[in-house]
This record gives C-alpha cells, sequence and structure tokens, in this order.
DNA sequence: AGAATAATAGGACAATCATCCAACAAGGTA
DNA sequence: TACCTTGTTGGATGATTGTCCTATTATTCT
C-alpha cells in the first residue's frame, strides 16, 4: 500500500514527510543566518521536533546541510529544465537565469545569494563541506556553457558561464551589503545587454 | 619620558605594542577562518597571551572586531594615499586598484576577499556589525567614484565605482569557490580593458 | 491480528563558548 | 620611599553547543 503510494506524485510517508520538513527549515534557516548561525535547536524549534527525534533521521549537522545542498541542487536543477522548455533560443534561455535574479531581488539584497554566501562560509573553516557546496556553482556554470555552446561559442564557453555567474555574485554582494534593489537592477540590466551583445 | 616617545614615530608602550599584536592575531584569524569560526581562545592562544589578559585590552568579541575593522580602514587608506601620489592619472590610479588584486591573488584564491567575505558574514545575523563593516566597502566606492569624476564621468560615477567593486568581488567570489588564480588573471584583465575604454 | 520496523518523547552528556573576576607584578610619578 | 596606574596571571562562570541514549508509541508489513 504504502509502496503504491509512493508511486504517486506527492505521497511521502510520515517520517519522509518529517524528513522533509526538517530540510526545509534548515535551508531556510542556513540562507538567513548562516550554517554556523543556526544551531541544532534553532533547527529542532522551527520544525516543532523533539531533541532526540532530529537525530533519528541526520546523524550529524553536517549530514543536514548535505541535505538543503541536495534539496537546493534538485529545486535549481528542475528551474533549469524549466527554462530549457520555456525558451528555445539560447539569449533567452540566458535572460531567464536574469530573470531569476530580479525576480528574487528582495530576499538577494536582505540575505545575499543563497548559493554564494554558502560557498563564502563554508570556504573559511569548512574545505570538506564547501566543495559540497561547490556543486551548486557547477551546475549553474555547466547549464549556462551549453547555452554559450549554442550561441557558437564552443572554444570560451566555461569562461563566458563563469563570467556571467562572477558578475551575478558581484551584484548580488554589494546589492547585499549595501540592500539596494535599485542597484541590483541597474546591473543585471547591463547584463542583459551583454547577453544580447554575445 | 613616555609621553615624549609617543610624539615619536614607531615608539609604542608595552601596552599599545601588546593591543596591535591583539589586533593583527584577530584580523588573521578572522580573515582566514571567519569571525564566527574565531573562538576568544584562538585569539589569545595565537597572540600568546594569558586569558584574562585580553579582557583588559577588549571588552568583548565585538570590540575586537571593531579595532579590526578601523586597522582594515587604516591599512587600506594608506593604500589609497600611496596609489594617488605614485600615479597622476585616473586611469593609471584605477588600475592601481586592479593590481592590488593580482598581487594578492594568492590569498584571494584561498581565502576570498576580506572585506567581502566579512560582510557577507556579518550580514547574515550580525546587522549592527556589516554597518561597520560596511565602512569598508565605502572606503572603496568613494575613492574609485573620486578617480571616476576625474574621467569626467560627474553624474555616474558613484554607480561606475559599484559597478567596478561589484565586479571585483563577483571575481574574488568565483575565484575563491574554485580555488582558480588562472580565473582571477583572466577576468581582471577584462576589467582592465573596461576601465581604459571609459 | 501479530510481528517488525519506524517514529516520537525527553532528557543527559562532555565540550566549548564569551565573559568575568580578583589577586598579583611592574613601572612611572610625586 | 610611597603611591597609583597599567599590565599580567590563572582560574571560574553560566550559557550554549552538537551529539547521543533509552523508553515508549505509532505505523507498516506479513
Amino acid at each position: 500500500m504504502a509502496r503504491q503510494q509512493k508511486t504517486m506524485a506527492a505521497a511521502l510517508s510520515k517520517g519522509e514527510q518529517t524528513r522533509a520538513g526538517i530540510v526545509d527549515c534548515a535551508k531556510r534557516l542556513f540562507y538567513e543566518h548562516g550554517y554556523d548561525g543556526t544551531s541544532f535547536t534553532d533547527i529542532v524549534e522551527a520544525s516543532g521536533l523533539y531533541r532526540g527525534n532530529i537525530y533519528h533521521y541526520f546523524k550529524t549537522k553536517d549530514d543536514i546541510l548535505q541535505a538543503v545542498i541536495d534539496r537546493h541542487l534538485a529545486e535549481f536543477s528542475g528551474l533549469l529544465d524549466q527554462w530549457a522548455q520555456q525558451h528555445k533560443e539560447p539569449k533567452a534561455r540566458l535572460l531567464a537565469f536574469l530573470n531569476m535574479i530580479t525576480g528574487r531581488k528582495l530576499e538577494l539584497v536582505q540575505y545575499g545569494c543563497p548559493i554564494g554566501s554558502l560557498n563564502t562560509e563554508l570556504g573559511k573553516d569548512r574545505r570538506d563541506l564547501q566543495e559540497a557546496a561547490r556543486a551548486l556553482f557547477d551546475l549553474f556554470r555547466d547549464w549556462l556553457a551549453a547555452r554559450f555552446v549554442e550561441l557558437g561559442h564552443q572554444d570560451d564557453a566555461e569562461s563566458l558561464a563563469l563570467h556571467l555567474l562572477g558578475r551575478a555574485q558581484g551584484i548580488a554582494v554589494i546589492a547585499h551589503v549595501y540592500h539596494d534593489a535599485k542597484l541590483l537592477k541597474r546591473e543585471t540590466a547591463q547584463l542583459q545587454a551583454w547577453i544580447e551583445a554575445q
């Protein structure tokens, strides 16, 4: 019975729901307060569980982070597929990437880029975890590079992808530091022009 | 006697030396391990003091951070003055900014930008401290903007300064995430061309 | 229905954290 | 010399951290 439910779209067992809820809360908390700034207690309280219970799902805090990274990967991966379906022109697909940025400008201004700030934090003292978080950059880098290949830039597709990623990161950092949504709009508009010139 | 020594250039009293040593160690530790990743014990051990002694100089860890920010401000401010003296042409002065980045590429690749990563970390959970750390960005923004005014961009000098700062931040983030010094060189070369086109 | 497994409840653990204190030594000043 | 400020030593503080038990209850499978 439960096996059959699993084949259905959104039918999760009770445990799977709890686990997903923990990852949801942790994802938000890690984004808003950082990995180190979020304690086990914070996650426990946010997900409405008891201390010991969460340990039934994740052995360590690092395991929770890995699950959060996997969740991010799944969500962004879904977004990329969506963009590829919605737009057929390479440039239109690249512009969808910029639309995500402007569409999320409020949270970006308030908390910075979830991928960039996570990597920056983990890069300081947790190189092992940063390697896992780097996969999020890889995901975008490869997808963007594929678009530049579509545009005929076979030789420097990866360089262009990393250039675009870097520009986006820089915009996020400055917009976050100065809590300036207008700056974010202005700079993404410049990036848009850059894409259209490729 | 001690009063007279203070009027001399590099004559610090014993206490002032100890205090400067604490700030030195904290500056390095905060950069390499982050603010939250550095404990009081770490600072105490790195500066070769005893636990209680450090409290004689700084009441709280936040006070140490403020002193570290002030130290950064003083050092970068000295750098900016130096560049202004060494170069008279506005573009040459702007290129000196890029030379700092390429000159520090090894530490940038290893630990990221000291200003950017500090602001990113503090922006998560310590808005009060991030406001203090933002002064480091202000310092560069204002100096760069003054150079763009010299180049005749009176109206959008600040926008151009923030654009340049953002580009530099993005380069630092990506180069750090991928530990890629070549990427840093390649991207700064593009920024150099951008400056020369202004 | 009964057995096996998953999930919940609640507390305990040692370690580490920033902070603080009080006694002590040193050094310059009167 | 006596005094007072500055600096040193070394430990103690309570709060918080991540991790880990052990019962007990709920769910799932046969």
